[in-house]
DNA sequence: GGCTATGGCGCATCCGGTGCT
DNA sequence: CAGCACCGGATGCGCCATAGC
């Protein structure tokens, strides 16, 4: 059986398919009766809007899309997520592109194939460096926002604050007496990773510390692990930052079997506060962003966009969570 | 400036629309040079054909929509990836819709938002028994299939098999010599949870070891953590096998600090294989889960009942990944 | 065979028309 | 007779399908 189309129920209740339309979109002038036996005909007859024909006559889908590498790690998905739960609440519908490649041609096609689509704005989740680049020479008509770390000009973008972020972390093992803070880097391509760092220089460099050269890792906690090992070798620091938490882990499990105490004779400071951080062996110190936030925040500019404002960029500041993985420096 | 339609390039080219239509559908009969012609019409212009246009004609918009309750947590976030990937592969768009609440009406709610905006099938996550209930009791006229342990009758199911995987978990430590094996289970209203711990005590009847209560959790490693402590007091048993990584985590956590070594005291076999159980303290023993086939798969059946064929259910086998958290029990 | 005209898909919206006060 | 509240006819959104030339 055929849904029921605005004709039907307007057949049924005895008006013109017009009228029907205005009850739908809830237009002032009606008679409360016409009012009453169109939406009984609508009932009886289960009758659904279609999205598609109204998308097609109004040209806006109410529907926002999004494009991302679409790695399934908690910080993106936890921004996708909360990024899908305010779009629900604001009643716009997403749909979601994941791109095969970073390079910029794969980008392109992806947010061209949701502009086709129909979508009323477009949302990009850069985190590598080539991906936040392809964005920003992206010229479409839709509203565009932008998640990520590192700033585009004319552009609405939201990000955790990184650098504070880092500094926040630095400053920690700095006000426990460590002066020999060592960095363990992302991979240079992650937008992230060099806000981190600069965050870590600048946070050094702030209380008049030697700032060595980055470890630089993969994110993954087995990278922390084989850096950890170089790492056990030359005992020159007592406290490290990692670029995230997974690196942390992998740096701890190396130091302790190289028979280095966390926090005993090294101290970590770990990024992002994934949900397993709380029990790692010890529970680790680190930053927290709050990606919920983060989807909130970029629905938000979303919004103001498709309002017609201008452009602007939020910045959500991260959080310490102090554990146990730090202590008094003891030299 | 408005883009282009067909009109538009139908002009440009000296043609009527249709036969620009055609040559965008790729359609046999046309002459080479009028071919030609549009085509250089098209690039001139910059058209790009209106996907909702083309779905309210044909009533079919390449697009598929899956709901989901929307955590960040490993396996459904790499579900998600994995199908979308395959959606993309097979030319289909994704639209997704997360659910506030378990009940059934959001979900129902989330299905008729997805089938109102004409999406040609729907993928249905369902991790919670709920959830599944809420699936099954659903009547659209789109293909459905879901995404869940525990089966459904007439619907296309792709699924883990949990059950093989927690016995070969049981059966791996077995055979390591335990025969006094606990069991950390996740909460009741998860699919996976009942299902994993069928697979457990059906090993164990094999086996013709003596089944105690399961510890219920809660996934997380705070839960495994607590769970932990109270069974470092009473220790008559030499391994045991968690519903997950995370709670295997905290397990391994309140163990240690009772003094209590992983292996050499206790053997630990968690279930997922999470990036981070490699660089667990010691890495752990676990049973890997292939989230990209979940994907691949689930979008297989998606295209197979698009093709109009029955329904199917596909079960994919789990893998035991041996690390450094078992070892031949001591008693 | 190669192409054009016509008629929808389901909805919104401008504009003009009733009946009423 | 002016003015308002309410309603319906025609037209178009951009495309596809069918029949026709």
């Amino acid at each position: 059986m055929k849904p029921a189309n605005l004709h039907d129920v307007a057949r049924r209740a005895g008006v013109s398919h017009q009228t029907v339309s205005r009850v739908i979109n809830g237009h002032p002038s009606l008679r409360p009766d016409t009012r009453d036996r169109v939406l009984a005909a609508i009932a009886e007859l289960g009758y659904r809007p279609n999205a598609t024909a109204r998308a097609l006559a109004t040209r806006t889908s109410r529907t926002v899309g999004v494009v991302s590498s679409g790695d399934p790690n908690y910080g993106p998905s936890s921004t996708m997520s909360g990024f899908t739960s305010a779009c629900r609440d604001a009643g716009y519908a997403v749909q979601v592109a994941t791109v095969p490649a970073v390079d910029r041609a794969s980008w392109h096609a992806g947010v061209s194939d949701l502009v086709d689509r129909g979508v009323d704005g477009v949302v990009v989740v850069a985190a590598r460096v080539a991906e936040l680049a392809a964005a920003r020479d992206l010229t479409i008509n839709q509203p565009l926002v932008l998640v990520t770390s590192g700033s585009a000009p004319k552009i609405s973008t939201v990000s955790v604050d990184q650098v504070a972020g880092a500094a926040l972390a630095t400053q920690h093992l700095i006000d426990h007496g460590h002066r020999s803070i060592r960095y363990l880097a992302g991979p240079d391509d992650f937008n992230d990773a060099g806000a981190r760092l600069d965050g870590w220089q600048a946070a050094m460099a702030r209380a008049g510390l030697a700032v060595r050269p980055p470890l630089v890792g993969d994110w993954s906690a087995r990278a922390g692990y084989e850096l950890g090992v170089a790492l056990a070798d030359d005992l020159s620091f007592t406290g490290v930052v990692s670029g995230n938490d997974q690196m942390a882990l992998g740096l701890i499990h190396a130091l302790s079997d190289a028979g280095i105490s966390v926090p005993g004779d090294v101290s970590v400071v770990g990024f992002d506060d994934i949900p397993e951080a709380e029990h790692f062996l010890p529970p680790l110190t680190t930053i927290r962003q709050d990606f919920a936030e983060v989807g909130r925040q970029t629905m938000g500019l979303m919004l103001d966009l498709l309002a017609e404002h201008q452009p602007r960029s939020v910045s959500i500041p991260p959080q310490l969570i102090s554990r146990r993985s730090v202590a008094r420096s003891r030299v």
